[in-house]
DNA sequence: CTGAAAGCGCTTACAG
DNA sequence: CTGAAAGCGCTTACAG
């Protein structure tokens, strides 16, 4: 029950147990290895031994021998300057469901957030601490991701999670398919002057593949697509607040938006209603990310999802996949309906 | 440039290395973890010689020798039968924090969410995969703290946010202080008729001393606290809904309201609003937590939040204080200023 | 200032 | 089915 026969002077060893169950070192190893090739009843005093020296195999020792890490890497890009606080939200999902998919495989999580240049680091593979590493969080950080381009050229093993560049191992949204479910979900309400709002030009890819999904989906229900609202702002938010302003100003007309994510539609949504502009009877809105904060906005938002539970699995399979074959990675995206379309 | 040379056949090592650089495998151990004793010319020689190999020390081979894994591992406990994606936000920010303070404090993150009871599992210093171990997520796993409180029990270097149970190393926010601060912003803007909404018999604790703070602050204003309000419901945000349909039925009357959480507050405010009554003008409500939720709720939602780069930093040292002392570690809280108090 | 040797705690051919 | 021995890739006394 206590401890009263002696102290544990050192950490025990899988020695310690050997000598306890009365068998070799390889014995134990196998014993708890759940190798095929031990008899039941040997394996039996192990465990027990085992148990009674409160034993656990040093992962470490095993792992050097094994020649396998058994995790992946998870990092987690910010803003420069800015702390964790700072994450969007969205990343934070994606970390979940990747530590999640991570251990549905076996694998432990190694997750770090990188924000500041003297703290990138992506060579965990080569480090032997992970078998694959996998890139996610904001692609606003320059810096961050120009590093991990250069990583990705130097070794295996790394998936990206929509980087702002193409020639890498990326995982993305079915963002055309996004486009076309806001579309047509907004002209379904009566819309018909359908506005996309975001940065085509952003090094965020993923809002562009958005626009070419609105903007094929608007021909192909007989809408006229126009050019994209693009705007200013420090944040997401301000940009939609921004994009709302900068509309109202040139007086072009709308009443649908799709906005490139959630952020900007939770901001556009304020300055609507400051505006007093009615959503959804005056103008319906969609957003991107399926953010928990739309919820509960003024009126709850209306958006579209990835599939996390598949974005986090692909991830790590493709981290996994030590790269020979390097298949395009599309998750699947859903409408969520809540209460800012019609 | 590129490795026409030869490909690499096995992994680099600290052998090829000192091959290359012409010294010992000593040489090169010292040199690559910043010993003193070496020339700085073999040491810019051993430098070299790593970069064009493209060596990186295993960590783990040098952690098993060094006897210590310069990592930190920590467990996010979800509610069973829910995925990430159901995880209060408040942890992600809490989890992420945590992350950030072990890589101030040099350590490596090893993250895990854990739901089910097959999955629980927290001998990680045991197994040598971390140096100390940090539990956050829901208190109402009933299964899982059991399992961890057990766990504390067997080994060092555990620290708990918020335990359902006292008799371990835990940290929490200053609740009382939250409490207080509640209670005077709600009074200074004229409220007289202040009920805290929460369970005090939750296995969250922390509730409760939010309450203690709440009580021992309307006194002390002069004001007379009631019995806390105590609600039903699935979730949080329901639970923060059926207490105001409750309040309503009863009949009786209020001008302030503190919710034990931001969820339930947030919950709140759409009953309210779907019952017409006016915040802040007729009801003042504050929440904790400090929710992104709240930023975009209407109206924006007040509320107590603790210093979570604190809470990090708390948690990772407290892991790794290795039991000793055991000190109550509280963290600060403060009032974050929005719309939902006039 | 540098090298040769031992050892961290495992697992796995190789024998028997 | 089990054991003795080698080795995973480092670091660190111990010498010189």
């Amino acid at each position: 029950m206590n401890n009263n026969d002696k102290p544990p002077l050192r950490r025990v060893t899988s020695i310690d147990v050997a000598e306890r169950a009365g068998v070799s070192q390889s014995t134990v190893s196998r014993a708890l290895s759940g190798s095929e090739t031990i008899t039941e009843a040997t394996r039996r005093r192990v465990e027990l031994a085992a148990e009674q020296l409160g034993y656990h195999v040093n992962a470490r020792a095993a792992g050097l021998r094994r020649g396998e890490t058994g995790t992946i890497a998870i990092v987690v890009i910010g803003r420069e300057g800015q702390g964790p606080a700072a994450i969007n939200p969205f990343y934070y999902s994606l970390l979940g469901s990747t530590c999640a998919a991570a251990a549905e495989r076996g694998y432990e999580a190694l997750v770090s957030f990188q924000a500041r240049p003297e703290e990138f680091f992506g060579h965990y593979v080569a480090r032997r601490q992970a078998d694959g590493v996998v890139v996610i969080g904001t692609a606003t950080n320059e810096a961050a991701w120009d590093y991990f381009r250069t990583c990705a050229e130097q070794s295996k093993g790394m998936a990206f999670w929509g980087s702002p560049f193409d020639d890498s191992v990326w995982v993305r949204s079915d963002n055309r398919e996004a486009g076309r479910l806001a579309v047509e979900r907004l002209a379904r309400s009566g819309a018909e002057r359908i506005v996309f709002v975001g940065d085509t030009a952003s090094s965020q890819r993923q809002f562009r593949e958005r626009y070419e999904g609105y903007r094929d989906a608007m021909e192909q229900a007989g809408l006229l697509p126009v050019e994209p609202v693009i705007s200013d702002g420090e944040d997401r938010v301000s940009q939609g607040r921004n994009a709302i302003r900068q509309m109202a100003d040139s007086g072009a007309g709308f009443d649908g938006l799709f906005f490139a994510c959630d952020a900007m539609a939770l901001g556009a949504l304020e300055e609507l209603a400051s505006l007093g502009i009615a959503v959804p009877d005056q103008v319906g809105v969609i957003g991107f990310d399926g953010l928990g904060s739309g919820e509960f906005s003024a009126p709850p938002l209306t958006t579209v999802q990835p599939d996390f539970a598949q974005a986090g699995m692909t991830l790590v399979d493709t981290a996994l996949a030590s790269g020979e074959d390097r298949p395009e990675r599309r998750v699947k995206v859903h409408l969520v309906e809540r209460a800012s379309v019609r």
